[in-house]
DNA sequence: CTCAATTTTAGAATTGGTTCAACTTTTCTT
DNA sequence: AAGAAAAGTTGAACCAATTCTAAAATTGAG
């Protein structure tokens, strides 16, 4: 199993990722050549591509890495969430921002959710939508949560409003990664302000 | 003033556009060459270059023309809107969802949308951005019509429902254009779910 | 009508992602 | 341990967007 073409397969992986992880932050995207990265990882060009499908794939294995990252950040507050629903909220969708430019640069960002738009079929198209799903999903759970603990209303449409939170919360996100010069705080103010109609809905 | 530089410029427009649109529709935005455009426009290839910087600049003066339509339609729905609040918002979102096919493809769209996160200080990448914001403020002033109106209740924060609302049909939007097989009435019926929550909330 | 300014043109050069056929290395078989 | 098969690596060649250049065409002013 654990053979020579194993380990050398994932060495390979990690040397690529490492330098294209180094060339994105220090050069952009764009400005990160696939010749640089190979140069970087002590690979050929023709071995990058063999690793990945494009140079959108190489940005998208790093993504994914970081969005796990939140996702496990994030089952901590489902676990246990404050006890009041504005502030659980706030809580979750605070891990997810404040952890969000831990090893991407917010043009790294744009670049990421430009390619999963424009390819939906790739691979990394496909992981990163599968991605947005579970962090939905979590969002979900926490209003699911909530409800156990006799915070929200039992009648309350969890799944939708956990959607519709998700992907204003997104939006928004996307819209702050488009600033270069857009804050944190304000973002995550703006969306406060956003949820509290909805948060004094559900809440009981 | 309008001599006849000024028609052959206008000219040269409209075919570029004519040509773009056509070719971007048949053969992709990727697979139109620049050089098939040219052809068909019967330009220049260094002519395009001078009326556009760049590929997605075409693609997004067509974009800037259909979101420019359904500004204009939705205005007659903010003027006199349906009598509640659930059918108002459902009227002007339709109406978004239903005019959007008209020019583009969801090709299109996947590209027009990526580039303007790719490159949101390019001239299309601003004007992208601007056109969401007006999308957002023509909901927000339906919100306010229905304050006026008595349909919807005073002390609600308008412009951050509009917001919550413009966001979430947004990403729906951006789904629903990532996938082919994806159909517009799932797609209202979708966003009908996810606003109940928050229609049932604002209404009075 | 002529001239200067502006635009267009064709095409060559550049650039960077991606592909591919030939070559190596690793693994498997006996 | 040798030879063959499988798997992986390599970099030169390809392709399309974009830039650049110098020549040709068009326009408007005087």
């Amino acid at each position: 199993m654990s053979g020579l073409r194993e380990r050398q397969k994932a060495d390979r992986h990690r040397r690529i990722i490492d330098a294209a992880t180094a060339l994105f932050r220090e050069a952009g995207y764009e400005g990160a050549k696939i010749e640089a990265i190979a140069a970087q990882a002590e690979v050929s060009i023709g071995t990058i591509y063999n690793y990945y499908q494009n140079k959108g794939d190489i940005l998208g294995a790093i993504v994914s890495m970081e969005v796990n990252e939140v996702l496990n950040a994030g089952r901590g507050v489902v676990a246990s969430p404050p006890a009041n629903v504005g502030d659980a909220l706030d809580t979750l969708i605070g891990i997810y921002i404040e952890h969000s430019l831990n090893y991407l640069s917010k043009e790294m960002w744009r670049q990421a959710m430009a390619i999963s738009t424009q390819l939906p079929d790739s691979p990394f198209g496909q992981a990163y939508t599968a991605l947005d799903r579970e962090l939905t999903r979590q969002i979900s759970a926490l209003i699911a949560r909530l409800q156990e603990l006799g915070l929200v209303r039992p009648d309350i449409d969890g799944p939708a409003v956990g959607e519709l939170i998700f992907n204003n919360m997104n939006m928004m996100f996307i819209e702050f990664v488009k600033r270069d010069e857009a804050r944190i705080p304000e973002l995550r103010a703006a969306i406060r302000r956003q949820n509290r109609v909805l948060v004094a809905a559900i809440g009981e």
